[in-house]
DNA sequence: CACATAACGAACAAAAGCGAACATGGAAAT
DNA sequence: ATTTCCATGTTCGCTTTTGTTCGTTATGTG
């Protein structure tokens, strides 16, 4: 995309003051508030301002608001399958659990069972985790993605290696008819295969939200984990396919 | 969800100050106070910031209570180092900064040093660098110490080991008159002396508070660093045994 | 406990801003 | 010279934001 000197000097401009009105912009170039739309549609579509109404401002801060919203998604799906997750891990438990809203739930609702050894790379769950009072929190290195807080790449996975844990918790981003579980980050499936590799039983945690999405890269086939914790009852493929692969399948009450 | 410019200047007030009230927003901005209920009322949605009974105040996340303790730790003294360490690193550089609050004083001093690559074993510099636009964050694994965000151990050992940076820069808790730097936790000291021998140019910053203190374990020598930068003249023992040293020090002007 | 006061949220109306569609005019291409 | 294209201006219906009003819900005080 190629700006013109209007268009630049705006930019200057809103980096400059921080933010910039469409009458003001009008007023000073000589133009309509139109062309002035049309200039600021031009930079926020190349991501390099943020409109508002009556103006524009600096994009900051855009990634963590976009995760706030996610997190704040189907919040209390999410917070019904932390809790029915919770249910099924015994005291003295070691786990792993990766990126993802729903697993942060999990890690939430962790907070009554005592003595657990977490193994992480998900910082907001190494958050969460930290006001807990006596679990032991490890967390995995790694390239933080600023998105959401992930670790991930050949440290997290080095890492990940040096652990056995009882149970991993997985989120995915989204799951197919064929039992798929998918993400975006080639990187973070590297890390969510080296925990299931590493773990001697295996529950994935998705909402029925993520039916409805489609992502490239695969992590795993719900064959071949242990159980699945979701909030709805799956569709009668997805059941058939549990049952004959002996992965259990629990549905979170509403709360 | 988009945040209007009103709103994120919200956001910074309560940032800043911790608590916001209605009456006080309408009148600075000069609009009713319905506006800014509106406004409180999406910024509570997104989960940024909690209401309360004629305002509303940072929410009682763990990453808002680090946030909050922070600031209210942050010393000016601290925040001068910060500034002054972070006048010393060129765009581009890639960097260790280790666990303490001084180190989380020049995290937030780089916000507007571009294309850094930061590895850290402190997760609140983690934080701090993930508002970074362009920064690159290397997180080390280890041992969550939930007291201060630290990771510690022998896997933040390993990770460190994996990279060779432009410039360290470490904080300890007491600097003694000999010069030693020192810490509480082996673990962490391992951490430190890690880093140190993988950067090849190391700065101490340690306000003149750290002299009053001890601790029980050596990280290194004041000798050994390129630069101590602090916020008060240092008494003449350490002045001469930098001067002989070849140390260079920085006593950062107070703000 | 009862009452007064302040704050709250919902609903509605006015105003400001917005985008789409079309018109205009000048520069570049043919 | 003519055509095409692009930036800009104009108009108009729609959306968002803001202010206002009013009944309801906290908070604190005697």
């Amino acid at each position: 995309m190629r700006l013109n000197p209007r268009q630049s000097d705006i930019l200057d401009l809103a980096r400059h003051i921080g933010r910039v009105s469409v009458d003001d912009l009008a007023g000073h170039f000589n133009v309509t508030v139109q062309t002035i739309r049309r200039d600021l549609g031009a930079l926020c579509d190349a991501g390099l301002l943020a409109r508002t109404h009556g103006g524009a401002m600096l994009p900051s801060g855009i990634a963590n608001i976009a995760y706030a919203e996610r997190r704040r998604l189907s919040a209390s799906a999410k917070e019904a399958i932390g809790q029915a997750t919770a249910a099924l891990i015994p005291q003295g438990a070691s786990l792993f659990l990766n990126i993802g809203t729903t697993t942060e739930a999990v890690a939430r609702a962790l907070a009554d069972t005592p003595d657990l050894m977490v193994v992480t790379n998900n910082l907001n769950v190494a958050e969460i985790m930290a006001a807990h009072p006596t679990a032991e929190v490890i967390v995995t290195g790694g390239r933080l993605r600023r998105a959401d807080g992930g670790l991930t790449g050949d440290m997290a996975v080095e890492t990940i290696r040096h652990f056995k844990v009882d149970i991993a918790v997985i989120g995915g981003s989204a799951l197919d008819h064929a039992g798929d579980i998918l993400d975006f980050d080639p990187d973070e499936v590297r890390v969510s295969r080296a925990i299931l590799s590493q773990a001697r039983a295996a529950i994935l945690v998705a909402d029925h939200g993520k039916l409805a999405r489609a992502a490239p890269v695969r992590i795993a086939n719900l064959a071949d984990l242990d159980r699945w914790v979701t909030d709805a009852a799956p569709p009668a493929g997805l059941q058939s396919l549990c049952k004959t692969a002996g992965t259990a399948v629990t549905v979170a009450p509403p709360r």
